[in-house]
DNA sequence: CGGCGGTAGTACAAGCTTCAACTAACCCCT
DNA sequence: AGGGGTTAGTTGAAGCTTGTACTACCGCCG
């Protein structure tokens, strides 16, 4: 590249929350996670993993069903139930119908740690976040990257169809 | 740990902007590090790195204000730099008045870099981001952030850290 | 059937980030 | 002058993520 001759630039004002939401994430980001390795010893997106298994089904999920639902890749959701596994978390165990799948089952410990973690985390999401917003911004926020996501994720996989 | 008894969950509607935020964010970050990378080799935090030094007096900084102005840690910074330094975009030089001082100076390569790769970036930050939102719902975003770095930076800056 | 393209998940290596330890230099106070 | 406490930056190892390659399995079309 390096023809663009017209570039569209951000405006003061656009550049401005830019950059604030830049650093914002960051902080905000590594602040939770801190939160939960301090109080909780689990990481973040073992967090999130916690979630999705408690609000499924028997609280086991497909390690792609996983994976796409956090947009992570499959190698590190791979990793990141290793991990779990080691700290019995989450029991793997294979798929029913798919011989080539493989499930992440909660444990009861899995299921204690989401417990014992959820009021930190919550705390620290209204207290970093939710709290310091007016109701009207923050589903502000919500549209934006509801938008965000529904771009990206139908503008990505473009291995498939998409009728 | 218990301490919570009563615990202010989020409700319906925060709950699910907050989870479009932490997908979107994810999927965000990891498009525009992508589309940097493969078009001009270097990832997002290098690129953070050279807009910071262009703006810069002299085109350099020091590595202790580097890590401030992106909230990054030192180390971070300075394997950043030292990555940057083999491929040329920077140097490292010595700090005049302070003999600890290092100071990171972009290279003539470095702005080229820059001037490169500003386009593909903005017009990815449009593309995914800005002109998917109205001028009101961006504004409240940047508000928002705007709040969350303050707080988190003047809440816990320097000591009160961990003990 | 048999093969061929597609999907599920893992393995390994390379890259980036973090954490703690460490050196060097600064500041200030007596 | 000299020492305690602080700040700047680096180092090296450990941890997490990514990318690619690889095995195993599925499903369908002929």
């Amino acid at each position: 590249m390096g023809s663009a001759s017209e570039v569209n630039w951000l405006d003061a004002e656009q550049q401005s929350s830019w950059r604030a939401y830049i650093m914002g994430t960051e902080l905000l980001q590594h602040q939770l996670d801190r939160e939960l390795r301090e109080e909780h010893q689990i990481s973040f997106s073992e967090y999130e993993i916690l979630v999705r298994l408690s609000e499924a089904e028997g609280g086991r999920m497909r390690m792609a069903l996983l994976a796409d639902a956090m947009s992570h890749s499959r190698s590190r959701v791979t990793h990141t139930i290793a991990r779990m596994e080691d700290a019995r978390l989450v029991r793997r165990h294979a798929a029913e119908s798919d011989r080539r799948g493989v499930e992440a089952v909660m444990t009861d410990a899995g299921r204690r740690k989401l417990i014992d973690a959820a009021p930190t985390h919550v705390r620290g999401v209204r207290a970093h976040l939710v709290d310091l917003a007016s109701r009207e911004d923050f589903a502000a926020l919500g549209r934006i990257f509801n938008e965000v996501s529904d771009r990206l994720l139908r503008g990505m996989p473009e291995d498939a169809d998409i009728r």
